[in-house]
RNA sequence: GGCCCCAUCGUCCAGCGGUUAGGACAUCAGAUUUUCGAUCUGAGAACAGGGGUUCGAUUCCCCUUGGGGUCACCA
């Protein structure tokens, strides 16, 4: 089963709608274990599928794994030794082989109609019988077979799949799963329009791509079966297959878009940081031996075995992967966080750099993802806010009241000679007990009137940052409102 | 339904015959505090059930239960 080849892994998503996490899941396991072992990673396009297969998607694909981190040494897009490593391109490998199996007897034509395969499934489903193809076309007479393909008539190539025996998959995280072959579905190889299915093209492109490791999603443990008899049937040797959980809804099943984002570009245009993503990715089905959570990449494809990665069934839990993001982010130098911020200013407008890198001091450690930074920095960037009487006023007090603290706090602010914060504070606070007022109270109707909500980054940092007019201004426009209903 | 996979706190992971069953997220409480956040302390929280094997099972085996995957000319 071990080869002493050198490493060669792949990642083979198909290009219909948008790149999956899934796939940069995968992707990720097969990129640690390739560089931890001085292998090759290569990405294969698996496009056999023509009515789905977009370019775009492809497109889509190769920029999300790129903005992931996770590169490839061989690809589409960059070439390699093998090439092309997209399936469309790669028709007349599939047939030449499809060809020698029927040549051979590991595979038959077979001429059913999708009506008649439609029929036999409801047959089958009526009497509680196992689904699957029942093998008709295996039985015609090569005389037949012979005079059908004359007459042009359409049809499939399908595998033999011996009746009797069984087949072992070797995984190399789940040990040995059996399978009689009696269970196995003579699956269709070839299809009518002459592309091969994903079981043909995935075996013939693995071991014409000196693929030595197959590390794959848990959904396909169960056509592994059909993938081995397929090497048995070309006389080559299996490559080793690792099986990985599949990440999961909250109510357990497969991940899907209905009940949660899957697509990268969701996740990017979030302000996921590409490097948390991807560690909390690892955190779903591997683990460290010391028990650490926070790991880079580097960290990862160090220490990455196959051998820790689980079985179990992990639930993708936004909250883990937002503390990781917000860790990421309170990590990040702050002129690094300015530069990644620029897709996320509030109200699309253009980045200041210079004057995002005076806000993080405030807004940094705040951060949960990119795309917060747009609404917790607003208040920046607006001309003016537009709070509500309701809220101008604290709990407990009167919207007269409000107006009262406000207009002690403009006239505290207005003798500032110097536009800092501890000048202002402390101004505020004098003004606040000369006049009767609680400080919070003051503070909460000033923070409104100022920032527009009852949450905000530091109030004084804030204002002096925001600037003498605007501040007062707004306190003014507040004390309005409230005076005025 | 057949076949297959999986099963430790709410969630993610550790444990690979003998542990007070550990860590992280989340939750709750406290400290700090001009709000939020961040930070620091602390708390509650799990071996699905039943049989074996063994001196001893969370750990090994079997059954049950539960969850999931798969049964396409989609991957």
């Amino acid at each position: 089963m071990s080869n002493d080849r050198p490493v060669r892994v792949r990642v083979a998503p198909s290009p219909t709608g948008d790149p999956h996490v899934g796939t940069a899941y995968i992707a990720l396991f097969n990129y640690a274990f390739a560089r931890h072992s001085g292998g090759r990673f290569l990405l294969r396009i698996e496009d056999t599928d023509r009515e789905r297969s977009t370019k775009e998607s492809e497109r889509a694909i190769f920029e999300a794994l790129r903005w992931v981190g996770l590169t490839w040494d061989e690809g589409p897009d960059v070439g390699g030794p093998f090439a092309p490593y997209r399936q469309s391109e790669r028709g007349d490998i599939y047939r030449r082989h499809a060809a020698d199996l029927v040549a051979s007897g590991a595979a038959y034509p077979c001429f059913c109609t999708a009506e008649r395969l439609a029929a036999l499934r409801e047959e089958q489903k009526a009497k509680k019988l196992n689904l699957g193809y029942d093998g008709a076309c295996r039985l015609l007479s090569p005389e037949a077979v012979r005079a059908a393909l004359d007459a042009g008539k359409p049809h499939v190539i399908r595998l033999a799949v011996p009746r009797e025996g069984q087949t072992v998959v070797h995984d190399l995280v789940r040990g040995d799963v059996v399978i009689q072959n009696a269970t196995v579905d003579d699956q269709v190889l070839l299809k009518s329009d002459g592309f091969p299915t994903y079981h043909l093209a995935n075996v013939v492109d693995d071991h014409v791509m000196g693929i030595t490791h197959v590390i794959r999603a848990e959904e396909w443990i169960t056509s592994t079966p059909k993938h081995l008899l397929l090497y048995k049937a070309f006389g080559w040797a299996p490559p080793v297959f690792c099986h990985m959980p599949l990440l999961r809804n909250r109510d357990k099943s497969k991940i899907s878009k209905r009940k949660n984002p899957t697509s990268l570009l969701w996740y990017r245009e979030q302000g996921y940081l590409p490097e948390a993503l991807l560690n909390f990715l690892a955190l779903m089905g591997w683990s460290v031996a010391e028990n650490r959570e926070v790991f880079s990449l580097e960290d990862m494809i160090r220490e990455f075995t196959l051998e820790r990665v689980a079985t179990s069934e992990p639930i993708f839990d936004f909250q883990k992967l937002d503390w990781l993001n917000g860790l990421y982010i309170r990590a990040l130098p702050p002129a690094e966080l300015a530069r990644r911020l620029r897709e996320f200013m509030p109200q699309g407008r253009a980045c200041d750099e210079a004057f995002v890198l005076k806000t993080l001091p405030l807004l940094q450690e705040r951060l949960k993802k990119l795309s917060d930074y747009a609404t917790m920095a607003e208040f920046f960037y607006a001309e003016a806010v537009h709070p509500t009487v309701a809220e101008l006023t604290p709990k407990k007090a009167s919207p007269v009241q409000a107006a009262d603290m406000l207009s002690a706090a403009r006239e505290a602010l207005s003798a500032c000679e110097d536009w800092n914060a501890a000048t202002m504070e402390a101004r505020c606070r004098a003004a606040a007990a000369s006049s009767g007022f609680k400080d919070r109270d003051l503070f909460m109707a000033l923070r409104v009137a100022v920032t527009g909500a009852p949450v905000s980054p530091p109030l004084f940092e804030s204002m002096a940052l925001l600037g003498r007019d605007r501040c007062l201004a707004r306190v003014a426009a507040a004390i309005e409102r409230l005076r005025t209903g």
